[in-house]
DNA sequence: CCAATTCAAACAAACGTTTGACTGAATCCC
DNA sequence: GGGATTCAGTCAAACGTTTGTTTGAATTGG
């Protein structure tokens, strides 16, 4: 059942929700048992039941809870970005594109939840159920919409335009990359981490790279009207 | 003698593996249960234990099969690569690296385990198993260290050069991202699948990314010695 | 005292695995 | 050459454990 949540929250809830998050970030659905929560929660096996209705429930609302965690950290640069767009200036868009996309990474590599976000929006990305439709309308579609409108703006184009999505798609995914990709990436460099030095790097390499980008005209064609 | 009224069956261990390529390339570990995958192989319970020795032994000799069919897909043109490394022509290098990554995100959004690879292969990066070791050796590496070769060629580097692996795995994650992401993607798109002219936009652009990206500075300074 | 919350215990269902009987074809030995 | 034996493979049935959930009593706090 749905609970009121700004006024002083139940303490067991908020354990529940906080282990819950590491717990589904780490394992999926089935790989977490209800057991295994209560217990590293200290709470009772039935808590689950009482404040969410069911396994099910809590997952959703684990969902939920990260997804608006982790806006919350984006969200003055969001609403930042929101502002400048109405000045519309092509430089301004750019500059602000590419502090984002840093601030991105930043909270990707060496974020709060930069361990447990990535699993739960890569396996309901890969398998949607009904916490997509959550994580997507919290999280992915302002992020995206937001980057869609900088390059939109950049380029004079409508933030509706397919080209301004692809661009956009393309600047997060390639810093998305080196935190999907990182058990490989560093195998091969023969580490057990990034290193600061590495995500300045990359920083610098995304900076360049959305520079190019958005004058590049390989993705600009929509080829569908 | 009696003649078969159905089209021979492949035999029961091939017949489980290819069941479980699928199952498991959309469901993680704990998420598929043996009796499915006994049932859509029409085999029976006990045929796992048999064969592979429990659910643990079927999940890895999926994984090493998936391994080597995905594998098996890019074979000759790694070693036409390999070959062509030999002549150390930088510009035939940068054809060769654009063409391979056509053909990669080919096998991703349109190949025949496309559908079920991209969800092994990321969860296993994402929470290593014994399975990653399989797949590491089978398939990433070979891979990766192409790759880098390919780019450690064009720049006149050396194959353990950490910017030419950095490079190596920036463009392999540019095309692999626009699987990954494919749901949002196509959500913000309007669309329900890629068509054939979204896939070519998308070589396309990596091949200018790939041009871009070899001359660009940003991930060149190995920042550790 | 009452409503909200926690608790130990028990529930049926599903899980991975094991068992022992059974099959059909190849191998053996007299 | 033919009955006995072996062996890989399949099958239905049952095993014990873990799963998510429910129950009803105990406890807490306003």
């Amino acid at each position: 059942m749905s609970v009121s949540n700004h006024p002083p929250l139940p303490e067991t809830r908020e354990r529940l929700l906080q282990v819950a998050v590491t717990a589904f970030g780490q394992r999926d659905y089935d790989g977490v048992s209800t057991r295994e929560i209560v217990e590293a929660a200290e709470a009772n096996i039935s808590a689950i039941s009482y404040h969410f209705g069911g396994k099910r429930g809590l997952y959703l609302a684990t969902v939920e809870y990260l997804a608006e965690q982790f806006h919350k950290q984006m969200a003055p640069r969001l609403e930042e970005i929101r502002q400048a767009l109405e000045a519309s200036d092509a430089q301004a868009c750019a500059d602000l594109l590419c502090e984002f996309l840093g601030g991105f990474v930043e909270l990707l590599l060496a974020g709060e939840h930069g361990e447990s976000a990535p699993g739960i929006i890569f396996r309901e990305q890969h398998r949607p159920t009904d916490a997509y439709d959550i994580l997507y309308r919290k999280l992915l579609q302002p992020m995206h919409e937001t980057l869609t409108a900088l390059v939109a703006c950049y380029r004079g184009e409508s933030r509706e335009s397919h080209s301004a999505m692809l661009m956009a798609h393309a600047l997060l995914g390639q810093g998305v990359i080196f935190r999907i990709g990182r058990t490989t990436l560093l195998k091969r460099l023969g580490k057990t981490a990034y290193t600061r030095a590495d995500i300045k790097q990359l920083k610098r390499h995304l900076s360049g790279y959305c520079r190019w980008l958005l004058d590049a005209p390989h993705l600009a064609e929509d080829v569908i009207p």
